[in-house]
DNA sequence: ATGGTAGAAATTCTA
């Protein structure tokens, strides 16, 4: 295979996100995006705008909440929606649509969407960690089987320098030593973070709430991580935080995370 | 001025 441009993005509905994501994979000349947060269901998935573009898509959605695809120009094979022991939400056990697999160009891919925890306290909190552990044990075996990226919406900062104010989150979600510890656990099942020895810190985000302007304020978050496995890593030859499409009306509350791979 | 932003869907939930 050779050199691919790989890249994650949390859309905030691919719907009402279509007319800024067809022509940023245009633009950018992405071969496979990992996408979240589609907020559709499968019958309403616009298949067709990146049929026409020339990408092959698989999307797994349930209703209007949460949502995970993988677009590809390099081959999409193997699908699978859920890992082995992804926990369900709730007393109604009620499955949850926050990771779809493919292999496009060789690699193996991932895409997820970590639950929100919402607060300290929150049951939501409770299964945030718990599917982050079952996503750990299923990403050791994924290790052991060939080149493999896990990417996507994390929910979590994992360094105090990923968020604008640490005293501002100090008692909510997305900086406890919980999340955090429960992030660390996959990246030492077997991974490395491909964006940041590239765009160390600090004020270096991926994520700005729609709220009190934090964008132009420059208050964000660093929450979307590309993981691959040292394999994929060593690779590298370059990555982006793309600020410009977090700019203007219609607008995603995440930037899209791009990293340029060498041939194998 | 008791709000604030955005999206999906249904009069409220999620982030």
């Amino acid at each position: 295979m050779g050199a691919v441009r790989i890249a994650t993005w949390n859309v905030n509905s691919i719907r009402s996100r279509i007319e800024r994501v067809i022509p940023w994979l245009e633009r950018t000349e992405v071969d496979v995006l990992a996408i979240q947060e589609t907020k559709t269901r499968e019958d309403q998935f616009p298949f067709f705008r990146f049929e026409e573009i020339g990408y092959e898509v698989a999307h797994h959605g349930l209703n209007q909440w949460n949502g995970v695809a993988i677009a590809s120009r390099v081959g999409l094979s193997d699908v699978q929606a859920g890992f082995a022991g992804a926990p369900l939400w709730g007393e109604g056990e009620t499955p949850e649509a926050r990771h779809l697999a493919a292999t496009c160009g060789g690699l193996r891919i991932n895409s997820v969407y970590v639950p929100n925890g919402r607060n300290l306290v929150d049951p939501h909190m409770d299964y945030k960690v718990e599917w982050l552990a079952r996503l750990r044990d299923a990403a050791l075996t994924w290790a052991a089987q060939g080149p493999t990226m896990i990417m996507g919406d994390w929910n979590i900062a994992p360094q105090d320098e990923d968020v604008w104010s640490m005293e501002f989150y100090a008692d909510k979600s997305h900086v406890s030593p919980r999340e955090r510890a429960a992030f660390r656990a996959v990246v030492e099942a077997g991974y490395a973070d491909l964006v940041r020895p590239l765009h160390p810190g600090p004020k270096v985000y991926t994520y700005w709430d729609y709220q009190q302007l934090r964008f132009q304020k420059g208050r964000g978050m660093r929450i979307d991580f590309i993981l691959a496995t040292p394999d994929v890593a060593a690779r590298v030859t370059g990555a982006l935080i793309d600020r410009e499409e977090r700019k203007g009306k219609g607008a995603s509350d995440h930037a899209p995370v791009v990293v340029d791979l060498a041939d194998a």
